[in-house]
DNA sequence: AGAACCACCTGGCAGC
DNA sequence: TGCTGCCAGGTGGTTC
């Protein structure tokens, strides 16, 4: 489910709702995660004031007056706050109560997900060693060029590493090449400093209009509410193999990079 | 160091 | 109707 769009969407949904509130129990139905989910989770949390919800990356890190949980959605993941009665679904993972009737409940059929608890995300491996934000002001077209110097690999596969930059995923890499012009397949080091650019823009312009449009993504992406997001009707390459490129007419394309599918107009992108 | 693959899971869908 | 095979939003780990 989750692009950057979709968990920045999640967190400003749960963020005033939570904010304040203190935890109370915490039942983890099924630990079995990416990585398993702490025994001790209801010993850190239970009791706890939530001080902030905040999002690096495509994780969102829950502070509370001691310590931090960490929550990944995986491909398959959502987080929603419900009535504490409310009947449990299959997938329902992990609740954690809180002190107004409420459960903010993880749910995840494919269980990529995670739920982790760390007492300083700066220094946990895997939020220290995320990349730039891509919405921040510290990347920009000279930040892009100089993370794709030297590097032989496709453009595509450098703006999709996490450790080079955050919370670009299949759909939005796509989305932000075509509306770049830049071929999926084009070597990232030999990117010009105006390619670089233009293609940096466009990240942030599709990423804030995703976010503006409620995040978006896939037919089953829901907010922190259970409300359905909508920037999905603008794609304009993902999803669309063989229909007419929004620009030249010509159909569009799809190839295989890595393990995921690359979707591309070769009239109007280039290497 | 970098690049190419694999693994982890379930659900949905196309095709037979 | 029901089976099989394939595909899907992410990302750490292994291998070369």
């Amino acid at each position: 489910m989750p692009e950057l769009p979709e968990v920045e969407t999640v967190r400003r949904g749960l963020a005033p709702s939570l904010i304040g509130h203190r935890l109370g129990a915490v039942v983890i139905r099924e630990s079995r995660l990416r990585w398993p989910v702490p025994a001790d989770l209801e010993a850190r949390a239970r009791g706890r004031r939530i001080l902030d919800l905040r999002r690096r990356g495509k994780y969102l890190l829950m502070r509370l007056d001691d310590g931090w949980l960490i929550c990944h959605l995986g491909m398959s993941g959502n987080l929603r706050l419900m009535p504490a009665d409310t009947p449990l679904l299959k997938h329902d993972h992990i609740d954690l109560f809180l002190d107004d009737g409420q459960v903010l409940r993880y749910r995840d059929p494919r269980r990529f997900g995670a739920l982790l608890w760390t007492a300083d995300p700066a220094s946990h491996p895997l939020i220290a060693s995320l990349g730039v934000e891509p919405l921040s002001d510290d990347f920009d077209g000279p930040h892009l060029h100089a993370l794709c110097r030297g590097r032989s690999s496709a453009i595509k596969q450098v703006i999709m590493d996490a450790h080079l930059l955050v919370g670009v995923g299949n759909i939005y890499a796509n989305e932000a090449l075509f509306h770049a012009g830049i071929d999926p397949r084009a070597q990232a080091g030999r990117l010009s400093r105006p390619r670089c650019a233009r293609l940096a823009a466009a990240i942030k312009e599709i990423l804030a209009r995703a976010i503006e449009a409620g995040g978006s993504t896939l037919r089953d992406f829901v907010d922190g509410h259970g409300n359905p997001g909508w920037f999905q009707q603008t794609y304009r390459v993902y999803g669309r193999a063989g229909q007419p490129c929004a620009i030249c007419g010509g159909p569009i394309h799809t190839l295989r990079q890595g393990a995921r599918t690359t979707c591309y107009c070769p009239h109007c992108q280039r290497r």
